[in-house]
DNA sequence: ATCTTGTTTC
């Protein structure tokens, strides 16, 4: 090339940058597509540049096994194409990819490079794999990454989000001058522990070496006191906040709805998001799916109906979360059909996808429905995790498919390594018991490796009820009642009447509100005679 | 080229 050439063609290489950005990030797939071609005859496609934009570009458009080719057929791969492959994976919500990538790189013998660990944390973070996550954090000291404040915040987050808030800390302890994010990084960890008032310690004390808190500072705060029902605290911090120069944003109200939410505050939830409204901010994708679930509890369609609406005139009716909310919410108000159409317009399932949809057709009674889909997902691949069994074994007990619940249960720890959880027992406590089969369901229960809750010996007992068996009902009735000393009529009777509806997210949902309102402390047996 | 706030299925 000589410079007559070089020159414009650089001028137009910059444009062309900044167009493939823009399609990506807005998902335009074909004129992206036109782009690239454009690029392979022109011969600029093979630049390491526009080829790592190309590579970015199909990986925000979802197409990531043709990215994966894009990239594979890079023909200058330097470090930078492994940062931007990995990291437009994890970005993106690829975390399995971005580790295939990583491992690829791995044994290439590439070294580890400081730019690539914090989208691996991240993806070992979503996948929840400890295992993988505290591999790197080793390699990373091998490596002496240890004080790199992107690798830091990384680190603290990815523990946070595993529940160890004091390997988190400890993180954090070591790390000498850490910076705005790192603090907010802690800050968010204890946040989402439950632990606000740490949180706000760490605030105070990053004031005191001269940080001030910014807008992520103040709502991971909002985050944490509201998701704890800390209302009037929640007040306290949004007071500081504005004193402070920052006003709440559409995060702090989705946090703020969010907290409401969680804490059966519907009405207060639904209230909040109208007065975010009346201050001039307009709800995102994040606060369309916090509120959804809600209106879930009002019996009608109507709320729900409206936010469906809302979602589509603003656009964000395609938005993969607004999606599966929308699907969960119609399944709940009992509209199959409309959560089917959902099911189908979604190009991109995930495994929420597939489990709302499957939670559906469980609690609807149409069980070979959701084994045809658990089955799909098998074939296809799709990440399985512990809700698609809890939802495929709620179909097996309520079709009365005993013996695929019974396979599916073992399939599930040795097949798919997923460990039985309570629900699960739980599940097939409930699919032994209606099959009559009170002496396995007893025999499960006795060999789970939790305690049985109120709730599984609730569901035996419902079980003996029905199938006759005074001796095992009054062993079930023994444990509830020592369970629960003071309150066992009442819990008696909440437990079993859940369980015979059969819907565990009923009685997740009681479990909840039982711990919450602190349900057991309230004496309440007079009416339990009566009934 | 990499990181930190809010969000879906129990």
């Amino acid at each position: 090339m000589n410079r007559f050439s070089t020159i414009p063609c650089s001028l137009r290489l910059s444009s062309y940058v900044e167009l493939i950005e823009t399609n990506g990030r807005d998902r335009l797939l074909s004129q992206g597509r036109k782009l690239h071609a454009h690029f392979v005859t022109s011969g600029i496609a093979r630049l390491t540049r526009i080829a790592a934009k190309l590579v970015s570009f199909y990986v925000e458009c979802g197409e990531i096994t043709y990215a994966k080719k894009v990239f594979d057929e890079m023909p200058k791969r330097d470090i930078s194409g492994w940062v931007v492959m990995i990291g437009a994976c994890s970005r993106n919500g690829y975390y399995q990819e971005s580790l295939n990538v990583f491992k690829q790189m791995n044994g290439e013998g590439l070294k580890l490079d400081a730019f690539i660990v914090p989208s691996v944390l991240k993806a070992s973070r979503d996948l929840l794999d400890q295992v993988f996550g505290k591999m790197i954090h080793c390699m990373v000291l091998k490596c002496s990454f240890e004080s790199d404040g992107f690798i830091v915040s990384s680190l603290i987050d990815m523990y946070s989000k595993f529940g160890e808030v004091e390997n988190a800390r400890k993180v954090f302890s070591d790390l000498s001058g850490q910076d705005l994010v790192v603090f907010n990084a802690m800050i968010s960890g204890y946040a989402n522990n439950r632990q606000a008032d740490e949180a706000l310690k760490l605030v105070e004390d990053m004031k005191l070496v001269g940080i001030k808190p910014d807008i992520i500072t103040w709502n991971a705060l909002i985050a944490g006191f509201s998701h704890i029902g800390d209302d009037g605290k929640v007040s306290e911090i949004v007071e500081m906040m504005c004193l402070d120069g920052h006003k709440p944003d559409v995060v702090s109200w989705t946090s703020i709805i969010s907290g409401l939410v969680h804490n059966f505050q519907n009405a207060k939830a639904f209230g909040a998001f109208k007065l975010m409204l009346s201050n001039g901010l307009y709800p995102n994708s994040a606060t369309i799916t916090t509120l959804l679930p809600a209106c879930i509890t009002f019996a009608n369609v109507k709320y729900g109906k409206e936010i469906h609406g809302y979602s589509v005139v603003s656009g964000l009716e395609g938005h993969g979360f607004v999606r599966s909310a929308l699907l969960d919410m119609y399944g709940k108000c009992g509209f199959i059909s409309e959560a089917m159409i959902l099911f189908h317009k979604t190009t991109k399932k995930t495994t929420v996808t597939f489990n709302s949809m499957i939670f559906c057709y469980a609690n609807h009674g149409l069980s070979e429905k959701a084994v045809e889909l658990f089955e799909q997902m098998e074939a296809t691949g799709e990440r399985l995790d512990h809700l698609t069994f809890t939802a495929i074994l709620t179909a097996c007990s309520h079709g009365g498919l005993t013996d695929l619940g019974q396979e599916l249960f073992l399939l599930m720890q040795n097949k798919y390594r997923i460990e039985a959880r309570l629900e699960h027992y739980a599940c097939m406590v409930d699919l032994l018991g209606r099959a009559g089969k009170l002496v396995e369901a007893y025999e499960m229960i006795k060999a789970m490796p939790m305690e049985p809750d109120l709730f599984v010996w609730g569901t035996l007992l419902g079980a003996c009820r029905n199938h006759g068996n005074m001796e095992l009902a009054r062993v079930a009735a023994e444990h509830l009642a020592e369970l629960e000393p003071e309150n066992s009529g009442n819990r008696l009777l909440l437990s079993s009447l859940y369980a015979n509806a059969g819907s565990w997210e009923s009685v997740v949902r009681m479990k909840k509100m039982i711990k919450k309102k602190k349900l057991s402390r309230v004496p309440g047996s007079s009416w339990v005679n009566t009934v």
